[in-house]
DNA sequence: AGCACGCCGACT
DNA sequence: GTCGGCGTGCTC
């Protein structure tokens, strides 16, 4: 037997199958989608085992399979084949494709498996009439009665030594049993009832499978009942479901949710899980034990069989696109192919849709689906946008009088607010008042952020790291000023403001303890805290009902920023955010804070007028020649050598000019952040309508370059962000 | 990724 | 003459 084996090297070169022996040991356990381990010139590898034939069609010596990994596939035939379309859509490798559908711990670098924890149960053996039992052993043997299997836990906290002696006597037979280390909750099948709206959606999308939907509902139209009443008709039919949401939505309190409704059918893959963890869960579904999986982007690989609807909730989050290791893949994509093998329905769900997502449903590519109430009959909160131009003339600080005097009057009711810092695109650097010097990181082309724990400077990108001069460098004076706002100094002026209030403060650096998040979700929740004061974090699916006001400080950093999608980003986050507000009985409120009240993203805002938003920004973007109207493709070339590598990026720009007819390509220009760990980067960006000569010229350029180790090219089909 | 091979510069 | 630089090629 002869097997052909993917080695889990990413690397050009190294993409393809090589043949090994089986030796005859090996052969009844060897299957197409295990991993066994081999040799590999000096080395000694993991790969999958992609083929299995009878005799070596080739001209070398095969050298012997060392062992084998798995006893049951990791891979399946759907996934496996998955992978390959996903190579050819990504031109990334196929290894890296096989190694992103799975779990972490299962990327085993030289065979460093995750342990299965078992527990160890017992069953009643065979018990001959004539065994006689004193009390303590009668007890243990009780707890047979309505159990064919019980924990040793459990029997070892009646007696140890009775225990002992009818394990002895075989009266008792152990059994292992796999330990999964996340615990559940009991299903209790909690159902709200629909409204007709949701009635009418939920019909539409199953009497219309299989087909693409877009779920197009205003923050607080109830989706999540939607997707649960969809996801619950298809578990009658014995069918699974895949839900993506946005990593930062994946609270405890969405996961709650569906546990209360779906119990342990679900199992939930999120960041807070350790990777054992994340196995186990893994394995859940593998074996066949959960029908619902819900997780963040690399959910939608989950190896669920007979799926009956995959769901992507926040639809227009940025977060399905993988941009940074490869394979640079969408999860809306993966989820579309998938539904093809599966025969299923894709249901993608926002407030606030993509202009991709929008504009195909509007062709009639995907089916559209509405929405436009709240559940609560109530209509959306009314939005005040406060120009701080003038405000700034008035006071100092980052608080305008009405979004104080909106505070003050929350606080007085009792109720909650939330407070949105927009971070995005934003960073705390440094600077000299009087020069203008700014702190840069000597290996990387970027600012330096401050970092008030440990007073020093760090570097995003590659982490180095420095402490904080008093005298600016360049020119001596102590005119150093941290520009910008962080969350503690907003929260040190709130604190001022409002002494008597408690407040929450939710970012990066408050969340990062593992179950601080939840725990903050829950004493919010509670009421422990007045004020819930953070970054996007606290923008999307979070569901307070106590939340009566809802403000915005800076709408502006994310609508600064060098990247086409600026304004639907800025749109789409303060949508996401007054939505926060008044979910429950009372009326909500939101206050958006601006330098720039009169730009379409943010005055659209107020009227929630997310059609006339899209109208106006897809004029923009035909204009610009930018998505949904045409396709994007950045071509990144890296390597240490600045002038060699712009050489070369010019040479392909050049090349792709002479074979491409009807494409934009632009550059190659520095990339925005030019050098990373001394590293120069620079982009070519193609702007075409038809790809179908695309794929066959990149192939062949990347062909040319991967023996060359002094250059990188990296492609990004769609890129979610232009940096 | 590792490792060997091989072809040019500066040394005991 | 020889040690060692790293550019290039190969791994079933």
């Amino acid at each position: 037997m002869i097997v052909g084996v993917l080695v889990e090297l990413s690397n050009k070169n190294i993409d393809k199958i090589f043949d090994y022996n089986v030796p005859v040991e090996l052969i009844s356990k060897i299957k197409v989608g295990i991993r066994v381990i081999v040799p590999f010139g000096r080395m000694t590898l993991e790969g999958f085992v992609l083929e299995i034939k009878k005799s070596n069609d080739s001209n070398v010596e095969l050298k012997n399979i060392i062992s084998i990994v798995d006893e049951d596939i990791v891979l399946n035939s759907e996934l496996l084949e998955l992978g390959k379309t996903m190579r050819n859509k990504t031109l990334s490798t196929l290894i890296s494709c096989y190694q992103v559908m799975l779990p972490k711990a299962l990327k085993a670098k030289n065979g460093s498996v995750v342990n299965i924890k078992y527990d160890t149960y017992y069953r009643l053996g065979n018990i001959s009439p004539d065994e006689k039992f004193n009390s303590k052993q009668n007890e243990i043997i009780k707890c047979f009665e309505n159990n064919d299997l019980v924990s040793r836990s459990k029997l070892v906290s009646i007696s140890l030594s009775s225990l002992n002696t009818l394990i002895k006597r075989n009266i008792l037979v152990a059994e292992k049993k796999e330990h999964y280390r996340v615990l559940y909750k009991e299903i209790n099948n909690k159902k709200k009832e629909l409204t007709s709206d949701q009635k009418e959606v939920v019909s539409s999308i199953i009497n219309n499978s299989p087909d693409t939907f877009l779920l197009y509902g205003v923050t607080g139209s109830g989706k999540t009942e939607v997707y649960m009443e969809v996801i619950d008709y298809y578990l009658s039919l014995g069918k699974s479901s895949i839900v993506l949401v946005p990593e930062i939505s994946l609270t405890p309190q969405m996961i709650n949710r569906f546990r209360e409704r779906f119990g342990d059918k679900i199992a939930a893959l999120h960041s807070a899980l350790s990777d054992g963890e994340k196995y186990d869960e893994w394995r859940r579904i593998v074996r066949g034990e959960v029908s619902i999986v819900i997780g963040a982007r690399s959910a939608i690989f989950a190896p669920l069989t007979n799926v009956g609807v995959i769901i992507i909730d926040e639809e227009h989050s940025d977060s399905y696109k993988q941009s940074d290791p490869n394979p640079r893949y969408n999860a809306k994509e993966i989820a579309i192919l998938r539904s093809k093998y599966h025969n299923c329905s894709v249901v993608l769900g926002s407030a606030t849709p993509s202009l991709e997502v929008m504009a195909r449903a509007k062709k009639g590519v995907f089916k559209l689906l509405n929405l436009p109430n709240r559940v609560n009959g109530k209509s959306l909160p009314e939005v005040d946008i406060i120009d701080m131009n003038n405000e700034m003339k008035k006071s100092k600080g980052h608080f305008s009088l009405k979004l104080i005097s909106s505070i003050e009057e929350c606080l007085e009711k009792k109720e909650q607010v939330i407070l949105l810092l927009n971070r995005r695109g934003y960073s705390s650097f440094i600077t000299c008042k009087n020069c203008g010097y700014t702190f840069k990181c000597p290996k990387c082309d970027i600012s330096l952020t401050y970092h008030k724990s440990s007073n020093t400077l760090r570097c995003h990108y590659c982490g180095y790291g420095e402490k904080v001069y008093d005298k600016c460098p360049s020119c001596s004076e102590e005119s150093l000023n941290r520009l910008g706002v962080g969350t503690q100094k907003v929260e040190e002026e709130l604190n001022n403001i409002f002494p008597s209030s408690k407040i929450l403060r939710m970012d990066f650096d408050t969340t990062s303890k593992k179950g601080a998040h939840e725990k903050m979700i829950e004493d919010f929740k509670n009421q422990k805290y007045d004020i819930l004061l953070g970054t996007q974090m606290v923008a999307k699916g979070l569901d307070f009902s106590q939340v009566t006001l809802v403000g915005v400080i800076n709408a502006d950093t994310s609508l600064n920023i060098p990247d086409f999608r600026s304004s639907e980003n800025t749109f789409s986050l303060l949508s996401q955010v007054a939505g926060r507000s008044g979910r429950s009985e009372k009326t909500g409120k939101v206050i958006i804070q601006t330098f720039n009240p009169d730009h379409y993203a943010i005055s659209m805002v107020k009227s929630y007028d997310y059609l006339g938003f899209y109208n106006r920004e897809m004029y923009i973007r035909k204009q610009l020649k930018y998505p949904p109207y045409y396709y994007l493709c950045n071509i990144r070339v890296s390597g240490k050598d600045a002038s060699y590598i712009f050489g070369e990026a010019l040479k392909i720009k050049r090349s792709l000019d002479r074979n491409l007819n009807n494409f934009i390509i632009l550059g190659p220009s520095n990339s925005s952040v030019f050098k990373i760990n001394n590293i120069y980067r620079y982009n070519i960006i193609l702007k075409y309508k038809d790809d179908s000569l695309l794929y066959p010229l990149l192939e062949k350029i990347i062909e040319h370059y991967k023996s060359i180790s002094k250059i990188k090219i990296d492609i990004d089909f769609n890129p979610s962000q232009m940096l």
